[in-house]
DNA sequence: ATTGACCTTCCAGCAGATGGAAGGTCTATT
DNA sequence: AATAGACCTTCCATCTGCTGGAAGGTCAAT
């Protein structure tokens, strides 16, 4: 599959792929005329390069969990302690995402106007927790 | 406030807050020495760009979210179509968050060693939706 | 065999920080 | 009053994560 192909059903840009493979992210065949040759578990990996980047994940983290997606001994404790720790950073991204949205949704549906700087709801979701 | 207390309290080092002044997103008053003071309204915008920041969000982005948060006029449509259009993409964040915790979740669990390449449901959440 | 849409590598530049130097300020202790 | 240490300031260099463009090879169709 040529890495047109690979961009259109991964979501990422070529360049941004033949990037991922500079910094060892993903080690593509090559095909006799040179030409990278992506197989649909590449594919696999890119999409899900492509969803972790995109959720704020940095380029060392994504090398992590698709480390955690491919390791074939994911028996060992310390693979299992990274994906676990994965889980509640994966967690409280979810968590601030909802607040995120409820705060937005607030301020769409019930808040207008000079009220805001006042508003206890916004006051409370922009703080989420105690701001002193 | 001192930035080293705001940076405390908003999870942003003192580097990124700055920086975050020098691109305009923040303004914060200045005291007689010349030290920025930042007021609780302050740190409150600083927490919204740190979560908005980690999720995933732009630099220009978070400005349009914040100028949402700010915005005294929050009636017109045109800003409520762009709050509803973050709406849409904080619900696609999520979904996609919930996706891949499944993931890791269920490689934690279920799934150890050899099986892996063939197993049908990270298959299935890999691809979230199909690849071809 | 030429056109156009692909692909390749290489190198430059931008976005979003991050680190360090050089120096001023504040508070406390000597 | 002076000296120390922890703050703060600006400025400039460097790093990460792409992104664009040039220069050139490949391929399929006309």
């Amino acid at each position: 599959m040529n890495i047109g192909i690979a961009s259109e059903k991964s979501g990422l840009p070529s360049k941004t792929i033949r990037y991922y493979e500079d910094i060892g992210l993903l080690r593509p065949a090559r095909t006799d005329n040179g030409y990278r040759d992506y197989s649909v578990a590449d594919i696999h990996r890119l999409r899900f390069l492509q969803r972790s980047r995109s959720l704020g994940f940095s380029v060392d983290e994504c090398r992590q969990l698709l480390s955690l997606y491919q390791d074939k001994d994911r028996e060992s404790a310390d693979v299992k302690s990274i994906a676990e720790a994965k889980l509640r950073e994966i967690d409280r991204k979810i968590a601030e995402l909802v607040g995120l949205r409820g705060l937005l949704h607030h301020l769409v549906e019930h808040c207008h106007g000079d009220e805001r700087p006042d508003c206890p709801i916004i006051d409370e979701l922009a703080g989420e927790g105690m701001v002193q």
